[in-house]
RNA sequence: GCCCCGGUAGUAUAGCCCGGUCAAGUAUGCCGGCCUCUCGAGCCGGAGACCCGGGUUCAAAUCCCGGCCGGGGCACCA
């Protein structure tokens, strides 16, 4: 058995392409075979050399390691090969209508006069091609298909065609490209592809990709289709994320808001949480699948939560002075389960904790300030409050919250994505909140990339090295 | 407009091909409880679905027909 991934090196890797990737990575290995990375870069147009990297590390992120690495653009001279052995058989020929001719004739299921003039015209255009004799749209080679067909890709396409525009990898070598259909039937075969596992929107393109190989005496695989991939409220179509980018909506591709790999990745998504949410909720069925994030932010809180060290953040945060308390130095675990060590917090009488926690408990209250003290309160301001320490162990009921002393306290801002859309289509204005407040200075020894878990508020990463800025992962 | 393909709880899936074991399983989300010095983790319980209408059959989520709804394709892009 043999897959392939067959990414467009034009724009940025989303999960959808790593959703896809890993079905094809699975099933290969679920059955011992093999798997190709094939770059489909026949269109030098749309083609950036960054790309392919950036598929290359997507797709070794999610733990996808292939047996075999190929660009399309490095088999011309076969795709000219078989494009002059269907002139030669009459498979194939030479057209010299305009692009809106062509499209009218083919929507109507017409033939053009082209179609039937002798095989030396055709080879003597196909040569025309090759040595430049024709600047772009003038000429290009069709398949000799059925112009009658339901199916409309089956009317005689396009197989080759002049792109005057320099390719990233190959530059002005190449002036006679293949179409998508021509290099990916005969890359297929030539790679021994056995199954195809891809979205839907190629469903029409079996028939037309089955009957080039027919006519090359290729085998055909076996297709497997499935809808695509889609994520509440993410868009994933480049172009609609060109233009967010664009209007300054969002930050760039790796805006934590994306379902970008990068902005996955940034966001703290562990790999592993990609595989498992593929062996459980991904089915190779056709039905549309919008997937709501929850489903892959539990995989990934149990993944991460054992190895995630717990730490201080006080959001809407209120100063609360302690009457009659003595400056101590706590030593708290990293983890409730202990297995992560300790950290430690000198605390003084001026904390900050949540106002929301000081009004919900009321003056008179108490509350338990988490392996520190309890608390009465016995005043609150406007952002303020004054509180007695009172001695003892905490005790059942009581609210436990998070503190962090004044004096060593970490202004921390954590961006908080959500969807961009909401469910009617409309841009989401709170799409990206910024929640500032202190963090315990512990938050300090993380370096970018690092996870926290701030307690009572939710996973988060380490965003950047210099300011002490954090991505909300999930709850 | 033409051509394909789908429709199981809020979400994603299992079951459908080979009709009965499905008064429909699982996960997530939601609600309630237990546990816990986090609203995290863990444990227990609860509510929640076969798009609609016909047909075939002793029996239909499963087979057939029609309708409705949804998705995709109709480029010298991939």
């Amino acid at each position: 058995m043999v897959t392939r991934l067959p990414p467009e090196p034009s724009g940025f890797m989303h999960i959808g392409h790593a959703l896809s990737g890993l079905l094809n990575y699975l099933y290969k290995e679920m059955y011992g075979g093999k798997l190709w990375l094939r770059f489909e870069d026949t269109d030098p147009r749309k083609v950036r050399p960054e790309y392919y990297d950036s598929y290359r590390d997507g797709y070794s992120w999610v733990g996808i390691r292939w047996d075999h690495e190929k660009n399309n653009s490095d088999d011309m001279e076969l795709f000219y090969e078989h494009a002059r052995r269907l002139i030669e058989e009459g498979k194939a020929y030479a057209c010299t209508c305009d692009r809106e001719r062509m499209r009218r004739l083919r929507a109507e299921g017409v033939e053009c006069e082209h179609r039937s003039r002798e095989r030396e015209w055709h080879l003597e255009m196909w040569d025309g091609m090759l040595s430049g004799r024709f600047g772009e749209g003038e000429v290009s080679l069709r398949l000799m298909g059925d112009m009658r067909s339901a199916n409309t890709t089956l009317r005689d396409p396009v197989i080759m065609r002049i792109v005057d525009h320099p390719h990233p990898l190959k530059g002005d070598r190449y002036h006679v490209w293949p179409t998508y259909d021509f290099a990916v039937s005969i890359e297929d075969a030539v790679c021994g592809v056995t199954h195809v596992l891809r979205t839907s929107e190629f469903a029409l393109r079996n028939e037309l990709q089955d009957l080039i190989r027919s006519y090359l005496g290729m085998p055909n695989p076996t297709y497997v289709e499935y809808e695509r991939f889609e994520f509440e409220g993410t868009p994933v179509a480049r172009r609609e994320i060109r233009a967010l980018i664009e209007k300054g909506v969002i930050g760039g591709w790796d805006d934590p808001r994306l379902a970008t790999v990068a902005a996955i990745r940034r966001r703290g998504i562990v790999p592993e949480a990609l595989r498992e949410f593929v062996l459980r909720y991904v089915a190779m069925t056709q039905s549309r699948k919008v997937y709501s994030w929850e489903l892959l932010h539990a995989i990934n809180r149990r993944l991460i939560d054992g190895t995630t060290p717990r730490m201080f953040f006080v959001d809407g945060p209120a100063l609360l002075k302690l009457r009659g308390f003595e400056p101590v130095e706590v030593e708290l675990p990293l983890h409730p389960e202990g297995h992560m060590g300790t950290r430690k917090i000198r605390a003084s009488g001026e904390l900050y904790v949540r106002f929301q926690d000081l009004l919900e408990v009321g003056v008179g209250g108490v509350l338990r300030l988490k392996h520190l003290a309890n608390v009465r309160v016995l005043e609150i301001g406007d952002g303020r409050a004054l509180g007695e320490a009172l001695p003892g162990p905490p005790e059942p009921g009581m609210r436990v919250v998070q503190w962090v002393p004044v004096e060593s306290a970490v202004p921390v801002r954590v961006l908080v994505p959500g969807p961009l859309f909401g469910p009617d289509g409309a841009f989401n204005e709170e799409s990206l909140r910024v929640v500032e407040g202190y963090a315990e200075r512990n938050v300090l020894n993380l370096k970018r990339g690092d996870r926290v878990q701030f307690e009572r508020f939710g996973y988060c990463v380490r965003d950047s090295d210099e300011e002490p800025v954090f991505v909300f992962t999930h709850r």
